[in-house]
DNA sequence: AATAAAAACCGTGTAAACACCCCGCAGAAA
DNA sequence: TTTCTGCGGGGTGTTTACACGGTTTTTATT
């Protein structure tokens, strides 16, 4: 009654918290027709890793990483290998989060505190549907567009910092002053302004303060 | 060659992320001598479940929860059931959370990206020696008695913040302006003052972004 | 109950930092 | 060409940070 192993659904996992992640590697060899090809820690690893001859059917990735965040390495595979579905796994629920994992390719977004058979649930629908949208996915995206701010309307596009604003954002997450800031980007005060004021219309923030609560909110910078 | 089940050690886990605990659950049970009594997603429900007639030997306890909180847990611990031991498990590594727990009752410390052959030395250590103080732990503690600030060498009780403080923490980390705060509160911009000043001094920041990140660091504000 | 000490509360003033408006220029992309 | 993006600048009012001071209320102790 031996099944061929050939059928089995073949995962990756990638994930900085190891404990999580073996656990979940343990869970998902624990369900018919799942096998874990590996883990790895990060997005870099990750890639390192993956081997064309033995690509996953799924990817399992957090978003929230060193080295390669899930977001860059959501959209790598996405250009490079489109067939690999990715189910993201995240602790927050927000929006923006949201949005950006699945314009970026995931299949679905689940959290960490899902109940583990709908983690089941969510991987075979990746698997046979190829999506996974649960409740709470959903009813944030319609939250989100129905909350839209009209800049936002009229250019449907993402919201996406550059590596300057990064690491402006970076930056205002600290103590120092504007001043202190263009000093250490080796920009005049003057344009750390405008960096300040485009963010400010483009993230819907009006102080510094809504600034970092966004940043750590999006995970630009880590707490 | 079958063991008596007595000599088992019973271990309770207490984490809101249930597709991590679940993960530990099963490592926990894979490991010799070890059984799992139950899981719980918080404080609230642990100490609604917990037996006196079966108490665990550990208790693994997640620090940021809803309901009721790993640092609360763990006090109401010590002061009920001294004997139970807790292994704290976070996911930040601020000196902050780590001298809370251990101050609370803890008797050791470990990380999410723990490798599995750690947590299992952090288990063992526990119930053999009493306590487990990994590198990082220990190193952090140096370092934080190595930065105390003069109030705090006179003074070496561990930062607290009463009501009023948390409420107005919460408050500074929105886009609200002082003057905003101080009608939010029913009391005068210059008492908002007094308490940002006394705050600065005490959390050891300088400017009200220094102040945002120690509250989420720490947990005192929910991102 | 009296009194001292400790908090919590509030007022005025000032310099720095922040937020926001105006503007131009160069180069790449459309 | 136009448009967009990154870059740099001036001016101005508001907010913040940090002084000095004060009163009232709470808490602890004699």
């Amino acid at each position: 009654m031996e099944m061929l192993k050939t059928n089995e659904r073949k995962v990756v996992l990638v994930d900085d918290h190891i404990l999580l992640r073996n656990g979940l590697a343990n869970l998902v060899k624990s369900f018919d027709n799942y096998t874990v090809l590996f883990e790895a820690n990060n997005g870099k690893h990750f890639i390192e890793q993956l081997n064309t001859d033995q690509l996953p059917e799924i990817v399992l990735m957090d978003i929230n990483m060193p080295e390669k965040d899930g977001f860059e390495t959501t959209l790598w595979l996405k250009q490079n290998y489109p067939y690999v579905k990715v189910l993201a796994l995240s602790m927050y629920d927000n929006e923006q989060s949201i949005i950006r994992m699945l314009k970026n390719g995931a299949k679905g977004y689940i959290l960490k505190d899902t109940e583990p058979k709908e983690f089941k649930a969510a991987l075979d629908s990746v698997c046979t549907k190829g999506f996974y949208y649960s409740e709470m996915v959903a009813g944030k995206l319609i939250y989100a567009v129905n909350n839209l701010s009209d800049s936002e309307k009229t250019v449907p596009s993402l919201i996406t910092l550059n590596d300057r604003e990064t690491e402006f954002v970076k930056l205002a997450c600290t103590e120092m002053t504007y001043k202190e800031i263009a000093d250490k980007m080796f920009l005049s005060p003057r344009t750390i302004d405008g960096y300040r004021d485009t963010l400010f219309e483009k993230l819907n923030v009006k102080t510094r303060v809504g600034l970092v609560m966004y940043a750590i909110k999006n995970g630009i910078v880590n707490v």
